[in-house]
DNA sequence: CCCATCGATTCGAAAAAGACGAAGTATGGT
DNA sequence: ACCATACTTCGTCTTTTTCGAATCGATGGG
């Protein structure tokens, strides 16, 4: 039996982080051939291409995101590890460890959670995105995680007791870069048929109200991506490659921080987003805060 | 941040499945001399020390079982991770993924096992046993393990819906290596008193029985080792460390694999072992058959 | 009690794996 | 067309891993 090589794991998984060899070499103080290199003996090893070059960047293969997945637990559970017996299993100062559905866009989490550090006691606020969230779920079970955030209610799917709270809903926004933007503007939203189109991953609520809503109108845009991570989605998009789509409610971050424009709005392809516990009345003060200022704030005026 | 070297985890992971260096060295195509100093690198990088020296033999240390749990999840990932990628997905024949608490011993696993292979049509059984219990329910959840073998019902702890059949129960038999088991067979259970003793790990359904059965004789063993591993108490108790406990059913499969003799019997002390499964009805084939033939065939005369 | 055995450890030398910089190729923006 | 960026290839050098021989300590049999 040949074993796998966790070092040459390690590379691959960093790099499919950063998104590029020459990010991953700065977070790994490495030389990029070095990791370059590796990452061909375990794509050598391993039988499959994990990577393959889209202009002059990487995206993973098939392959490469069955791999990441793995690789993705298989890091945290290192982590966990030497956390554990460094002594720091059980923090003392509040813990409030959330399952993030990697769908959800970052800038939105972080508004999410941000009235958890406003509750008068000091909060350490573990996010993890490392898991889908169906596998979330089962750690609430567990009581790994406190609450798990997604963009759709805990399915019937798998049979554990969960409730959804929701946080609030709101519309879609569609997103290019400048130049892009200006060609899409007039004709809204028969304009995106045949458009590069940015698309998020298979399995998420956004994905099946989208689907129906451009199959409704019998819009088809060329999906030139399929991406888990809206984070990426939006890379992608800031680039110029292709036609996004994010939350309303975010759109004056999308617009600053991606330098893109809003070329039109579908308010009927609904994004709503939960939190999901293990008890029908959350007691975890950080969560209850969390789910307050969310329907309040945030949600508020829209 | 340094990271958790891999290499010398699974260096670790192999001695301590093994129970040896020499052990581990076979399985991995090492020299001893190369696995010794690539484990006390570990020590080193993680500060802590994971083997302790008993005689000439090696036992893991606290540190070492809480690295151990998290080890056997990462390299169980890792096996996935390498079968997946090989396709071999979803194997056609059909398949019965197993997990079992580690308390149970193995040999009457294989007992309770070995009707699914007698079904008619070909089946691929995959054991696991590198999680806790619960751990197992939840990924009866997400439907990453079929079926879950244990010495308990599933508990209300984990807000999981499982429904545990009962496979049979049967009373406990105390065992120990010949010369001490001479001494000891005179007045029993009394002469249990201050006996050294392989104790069940703490969290089984057995190890509670055991406290309460001898906590109302009055008996107090002195414990010299809580294994959580029945194989392992086992391999303790056959080199003449101390009495250990198994359920009766097995009581012939103990004596002669492990060159033991019974001191005693104690049919208070109840052993039970449930399938724990999603539906209240069992569908899988291979389950139903495993759960008829335990009821018939294995529990049928005691 | 002594000796044979088994298993873990220490040590220095040899082999393998990994890392580096320089140069090369492809791509995308100006 | 040119430059900047990012991945690759290549030859060399460094670090890590591995090995065998010798040693130490515990165990069990004679």
């Amino acid at each position: 039996m040949e074993w796998l090589n966790y070092h040459h794991l390690l590379y691959f998984w960093m790099v499919a982080r950063e998104g590029s060899i020459v990010g991953a070499s700065k977070q790994l103080h490495l030389a990029h051939p070095t990791i370059s290199g590796q990452i061909r003996r375990l794509e050598e090893s391993l039988g499959e291409k994990l990577f393959a070059r889209r202009g002059r960047n990487l995206v993973m293969t098939d392959a490469g995101r069955v791999a990441f997945r793995y690789a993705d637990q298989i890091f945290s559970l290192g982590r966990e590890l030497v956390d554990a017996l460094e002594g720091r299993v059980g923090g003392r100062p509040l813990r409030l460890v959330v399952g993030i559905a990697d769908v959800l866009p970052p800038s939105l989490v972080r508004r999410f959670l941000d009235p958890a550090f406003r509750i008068g006691q000091p909060v350490q606020v573990i996010c993890r995105a490392d898991r889908s969230v169906d596998e979330f779920i089962a750690e609430l079970a567990l009581h790994r995680v406190d609450v798990v955030i997604a963009d759709g209610p805990a399915g019937s799917g798998i049979p554990v007791r969960a409730f959804s709270h929701l946080l609030g809903e709101c519309g879609t926004s569609f997103f290019a870069a400048p130049r892009l933007a200006a060609t899409m503007r007039r004709r809204f939203p028969r304009s995106l048929d045949g458009t590069p189109f940015l698309m998020p991953g298979a399995p998420s609520a956004v994905r099946r109200a989208l689907d129906q809503w451009l199959g409704a109108q019998g819009i088809r845009p060329t999906v030139i991506a399929e991406l888990d991570d809206s984070a990426l989605a939006r890379d992608f998009g800031r680039e110029g490659m292709g036609v996004f789509a994010a939350p309303s409610v975010i759109e004056a971050e999308v617009r600053r921080d991606h330098h893109v424009r809003v070329i039109g709005r579908a308010a009927a392809v609904r994004q709503q987003f939960y939190a999901i516990s293990v008890e029908r009345k959350i007691k975890h003060p950080a969560v209850i805060a969390v789910c307050e200022a969310a329907r309040k704030d945030i949600f508020g005026g829209g």
